[in-house]
DNA sequence: CTTTTATTTTAGGCAAAGCTAAAAATTATT
DNA sequence: AATAATTTTTAGCTTTGCCTAAAATAAAAG
């Protein structure tokens, strides 16, 4: 196991989110890292040579198996590190994102392990998102968009999406969490807002909130 | 508060442990990071236009009052950091200095203070070191060495220098931990060997075990 | 099937951080 | 005080990682 970079491990990570094992344009790459593509071109002809990705020169970049599996490795220390943020140290779910950003590239196996082990041997991170096993095994992606259920359905927020700090500040003042249960009561033909409710009242919730809160049937 | 590269910090943190606020050769620096002293002398050029170090060329390179308060900072989350692996994870104190090398880089207040809290507020790390506090001050420096006790003493461990793996493995084999408590039965004239008594018994450190080896009158 | 537009790569620069070898300054020794 | 030995700095090179501007290629439009 050699050690790479920071910068190597999130053009890795960035490879792996937009595209998994297909391939992947310059552009987007260069988007979601956040360099021009010029940098972009040169960065992934070092992983290239590097046997993390397969490089084919104006067609698209792909992460090799090697790639998949560091990949994996770091998305699993980035979301157990936020697991440890909100259990344990009481982070607010908005705010461990870029902490993660930084822990995830800590180097150790043992750390890794321990610290898994300490947090009870979580499947899901605290945005409900899976954390990829040892093995690279990934846990189930759980829920569907809330919008997807019927009138009457009893559903369980599962899953929340990375939709940025306005929408996590939206889901605060609702006080909508992970785990909560409630009653789909309605949902309006006019906007597909949906109205939830609970043992507490109901409320309505716009279809751009409901996209991207996951849902399951209880 | 700026910020700044691992490389940099790792060079304030040199600096404030081979001089604290005196100043710091070339060669000493050089030896402490493990860099050629070409590669020192451009580092310091740098962190002098930061303001971090006052470098007198050919004399010595010196913390500045920004600089110090910078090393304090990186101290208490390296110290912080270590007692998190050991009081958490149940890493041997042996294993930990390497994995707080890492963490010690990674920025964030908010979760210094978090972790801070969640440990306890601990005064010292688990080698007995002080842990800078917020405001940079200095708990006190625990102990004496073994050596310097008088036969008849009741003592306490809690400090230990570090002195490498194999020190931390012969304190490990003898059962020796912080919080430990002795008599002090015998000192050898010979060869300044200790002789220390528990409830369980009674057994023998040499010299240079013990002048590595800190405790107080209990 | 050209021509225009968009994407990607090349070429040339820059800063951080390391290295070696040579020059300069300091310190130690006759 | 002069010379020898040690330490420090300069000079010149390397790699990573990012940039801008220009050239090359691919994709879209006419
Ligand atoms: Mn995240
Ligand atoms: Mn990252
Ligand atoms: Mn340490
Ligand atoms: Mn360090």
């Amino acid at each position: 196991m050699k050690t790479h970079t920071e910068s190597e491990e999130n053009y890795i990570k960035a490879l792996y989110h937009l595209g998994g094992d297909q391939p992947v344009s310059n552009g987007d790459l260069a988007q979601r890292i956040g360099a021009k593509g010029s940098s972009v071109t040169q960065a992934v002809k070092r992983l290239g040579q590097k046997d993390l990705v397969n490089v084919v020169p104006y067609k698209g970049v792909q992460l090799t198996q090697q790639g998949i599996r560091l990949a994996k490795s770091i998305l699993r220390k980035h979301r157990l590190w936020e697991t440890f943020l909100v259990d344990k140290l009481g982070f607010g779910w908005d705010e461990v994102h870029p902490l993660a950003e930084q822990l995830e590239h800590i180097q150790s196996e043992e750390l890794v392990d321990r610290l898994f082990k300490f947090l009870g041997s979580p499947k899901h991170d605290p945005h409900g998102d899976p954390i990829p096993e040892r093995d690279g095994q990934m846990p189930p992606v759980l829920g569907q968009p809330i919008g997807a259920f019927t009138t009457g359905a009893e559903i369980r927020i599962v899953r929340v999406e990375d939709a940025g700090t306005e929408f996590f500040d939206q889901l605060e003042t609702m006080n909508i969490n992970l785990g909560n249960t409630y009653e789909i009561r309605a949902i309006s033909a006019f906007d597909s807002s949906v109205e939830l409710g609970s043992s507490t009242g109901s409320f309505w919730l716009s279809q751009s909130m409901c996209a991207n809160i996951y849902a399951i049937q209880s």
